[in-house]
Formats: structure tokens, C-alpha cells, sequence
DNA sequence: CGCTGTGTTGACAGGTCTCAATATAAGTGG
DNA sequence: CCACTTATATTGAGACCTGTCAACACAGCG
């Protein structure tokens, strides 16, 4: 039950099938792209977005001295370079990291839709406003908490992405297709910080490790991490997209 | 020549007087509110969203040990708390850091303007996409420069935000009217620090400062700060919000 | 005038970075 | 399948940035 473009969009409310056809109708032709490979760099002149259907992929900013922070771990469903619709030359690089299939959609196809189906174009903006949580949650926590509880958000969001349950489970394990120094550019500190912070958080017990796989009960990491669990709205009854 | 919001909707395309009418029927009773005090807190009940007239605020992410990260420095033409629209519980806490005029706009309110102004939510989803930008540059510099680098990166985007010039001029002054402990919650470093940090910024050449009162070169700070300058697409061809 | 918020400074502790070396895993070409 | 190369992980020592605690100066306000 893999997620996919059309259950990012219906988060928040339903859509008629005419509208998902829709998007279906804009989209190019697949691509692929191995571990490590670039689909677009940042300062690239944007042509459009993209849809990740398999796969992990990584959005980030690159500062001057070559140093990047990664802004999100896109999974499948994610629309990847939204932002920089707004922009002439692209702000995020996206990195795949693992293989991924991902459908590019030009900015001519996109203004269609738009202009087409106004409940679409709701559920868009709805999207970005989450994104906009998300992204805040992530800047709180670097601004404002120790590596630790940074990383321990992280744990936590990602597995929240995973698994939409309307409670906190007890222990669970998680794969994460990410290298330390994706981790370290993730948490914004150093890949050996990011080495010395998993051995004393595996030390206190808040998790245990084997390679990539951890495991931690949600609830308790998540409360460590010092991040709140967010709920999202469903079906508002304030949202008519589309009129009466 | 001060922002309202319709400026902030204007930005990225025109709009028909109809449609910004259609904002404007909308508002409720403006209501004003002093330096400090709380316009909402994070944890309230989501009630609607707020249009910023006059004045500054702060949005911001409170943490557990009663620290805050401050997410964006408002100024008049902004929306305030539209993250939260997705959300039961606001996310971040709303305060004044001048005397501030505020229009609330409810829910309900807003649901109307979703179904009934298709081109106008188009303009708010750029925004979003916009403020997604301008979040990520924040994350960016707080998560991989150094306290000096993240102010500059401040001083210079508060700056943009007031004169949005083609090029970047020489010598500017900016009046902020925030105290050292807002500087920090922005920054994500200690009041304490934001004071070496100035202090070390006047030593070196790099800002000139009288109180509140900052004079600096535009370009030379920001290529000190490390994050690049943001030009936004105006018209853009692709884009035809309300079809054919 | 005294209170309170804000700014400033110093000494010290702690978290994180840098540099550098080694270990381990993964990938590649033969 | 092995030998080699490269990527990734791990560990240590010391420097640097930033935080903590505490004291004092200064300004705005009643």
C-alpha cells in the first residue's frame, strides 16, 4: 500500500475521478533516476515540477562553502519542487536516494490545471500550507533543540509519514535509506556528531540500532524530541472548493 | 507607500477589482493590538486567519523547556496564521512586536473565497509556495551558518522584504523594532549571543548600528550571509488561473 | 524617583566542529 | 569469485563556537 500522488491531494478532502484524470492526462513520460543521481540542481532554470512516484528523494539548499542542508526527504506522493515555481532559477537541488521513478510535470501543464479544476488547485494549496508546518516544525527544531532531539524529530516525523495512525503505537522499526552525512545535512551538524549522537541516544536506550534499521517506541522519542504531534484536518466543513 | 494585501496578492499576477472586492467583503472588524500581546497562541482552536494592516509580528513555535523559535517577522500586507488552516490546533503563537491593526478572517470566511475567486486562490497558492521559499532560506542559515552569517542573512532579507529593488543598492539603514531576546528566537542562539554577535559585526565593518538602528551595504552583507538573492517570476506565461 | 524591561560584559562550562586516523561495508573490474 | 577501490562508519584529541550564570548599566515608564 504504497502512497501515490493522487493520496497526497486527497488529504484533505475528496476529489471526483474527472479531476484525478486530470493530472493523470498532464503527466510526461517516467523517468528513473539511480541513488546519489541529481534531478535537478538548484540555480537550474525551472521547467516545471515533478511527481515521485517510487522511491526516496531529497530536496536541499546548498550554501557557499559547499555545505548543503536538506530541507525534506520526499517520498513517494510528494510533489518535489513546488517552491520554486515561484522562481525563475530553481532554490533546491533534488537528490535521488534511492532508485527512483519520478514523472516530470512542465509549469504549461501545470497552469492547465490550475486553471481547470479550481478543487484540485484547493488541494494543492492546502498541501503547501502542511508543507509549511512541516517545514517549521523542522526549523524549530534546529533552531531551538540539541542534536539528540533533533535527530529523535526526525525519527519521529518520518515515521509519522509512514504510518498516519491516530495514535502512538509502543516500539517500531523503521529502514532509513540515508547515509550519516545525509542524516548530518538533514539535522544540520556534522556527519561525526551525527555518529556520536546515534551511540549515546542507542546508550540511553532511546534507540536501538542495527546498520540502517532503528527501532524506538514513538511515543517517548517523540516527547524526548520535544516536537508535538500534529493532526491534520479532514474534510473541513468551512472548505467548498468549487462553489455551493 | 506602505503593503496591504492586496500588494501581497498582487505579486505574482493582476486581479480583477472583482476579486479583491470579493477580500475586502470578507474582513471582518479590524481590532488593534500593543507591542507584546498575544494576537493567538499556539494550541488555540483554529478559528480563521488574520490579515495584517499596520505594524510588525512575530509568528512563532514555542518548545517544551519555554523556548521559542520565531518563524517570520510579518509585516503589514501579510496573512497571518494560514499554516495553521490545516490544523485543529494553531501551531504557532501570533504577537505583536509593534503597535498592530489586524483583520480577522474567519474560516467560514475564507472557505467562500476558495469556491467563489479561483484566481484568487491561485495568488494564494504562490504565496504559499513563496513563504515555502523564504522558510527553507531560514532553515538554510540557521542550520549551516554561523550566528554572524544567520544575522546578516536576517538583517539583508528584512531589507527585501521592504525595498524590493531590481539591484542591490549600497549603503542602506533599517530600523528593526525588535529587542535582542527576538533577534535570538529568530536566530536560534541566546541573547547573550546576539550581542557578542553584533558587537563583533560592528568591529569588523560589517554593520553599523545605533540602537535599533542598522546601516549596512546590501550586497556585501548578504554575500557575508551566504544566502543568495531571490528573484520572484511576475506574469509568468504558464500560469492562466481561471482558464482560457 | 524607583521599577522593570532591555542591553552589556565577564568567567566558565558544554556542545559541536575540525583534523586525522582506522575500520567496515559496498561496489567494480578482472 | 577475488582483489582492489571507493564510500561509509567509527573513534580520539584538541580548538572553537555558543550556552549558562551572574552581575551591572541603561532606558522607558508610571
Amino acid at each position: 500500500m504504497k502512497s501515490t500522488p493522487r493520496d497526497r491531494l486527497l488529504e484533505f478532502f475528496e476529489l471526483t475521478s474527472d479531476e484525478l484524470d486530470l493530472l493523470e492526462r498532464l503527466r510526461g513520460p517516467a523517468a528513473r533516476f539511480a541513488r546519489h543521481a541529481e534531478i535537478r540542481r538548484a540555480g537550474d532554470k525551472v521547467k516545471g515540477v515533478f511527481l515521485l512516484l517510487e522511491g526516496w528523494v531529497l530536496s536541499s539548499a546548498e550554501m557557499p562553502g559547499g555545505q548543503r542542508q536538506v530541507l525534506k526527504v520526499h517520498m513517494p506522493g510528494d510533489m518535489l519542487g513546488s517552491p520554486s515555481m515561484v522562481l525563475p532559477l530553481a532554490m533546491e537541488t533534488l537528490t535521488a536516494v534511492t532508485l527512483a521513478t519520478i514523472v516530470p510535470v512542465p509549469l504549461s501543464a501545470f497552469g492547465v490545471l490550475l486553471g481547470q479544476a479550481p478543487r484540485l488547485l484547493a488541494a494543492l494549496f492546502l498541501s503547501a500550507q502542511q508543507e509549511r508546518v512541516l517545514l517549521s516544525d523542522r526549523l524549530a527544531a534546529v533552531g531551538r533543540a540539541t542534536a539528540a532531539q533533533r535527530f529523535a524529530a526526525l525519527l519521529v516525523q518520518l515515521y509519522d509519514r509512514l504510518n498516519r495512525g491516530p495514535v502512538d503505537p509502543g516500539p517500531v522499526s523503521l529502514h532509513l535509506p540515508l547515509t550519516q552525512q545525509d542524516l548530518a545535512d538533514l539535522l544540520g551538524i556534522t556527519v561525526v556528531h551525527v555518529n556520536r549522537v546515534l551511540k549515546s541516544l542507542v546508550a540511553e536506550g532511546l534507540i536501538a540500532r542495527d546498520r540502517n534499521d532503528y527501532r524506538f517506541d514513538v511515543a517517548r522519542l517523540r516527547n524526548f524530541s520535544g516536537i508535538p504531534r500534529r493532526e491534520w484536518i479532514r474534510n473541513p466543513s468551512w472548505f467548498r472548493p468549487g462553489g455551493y
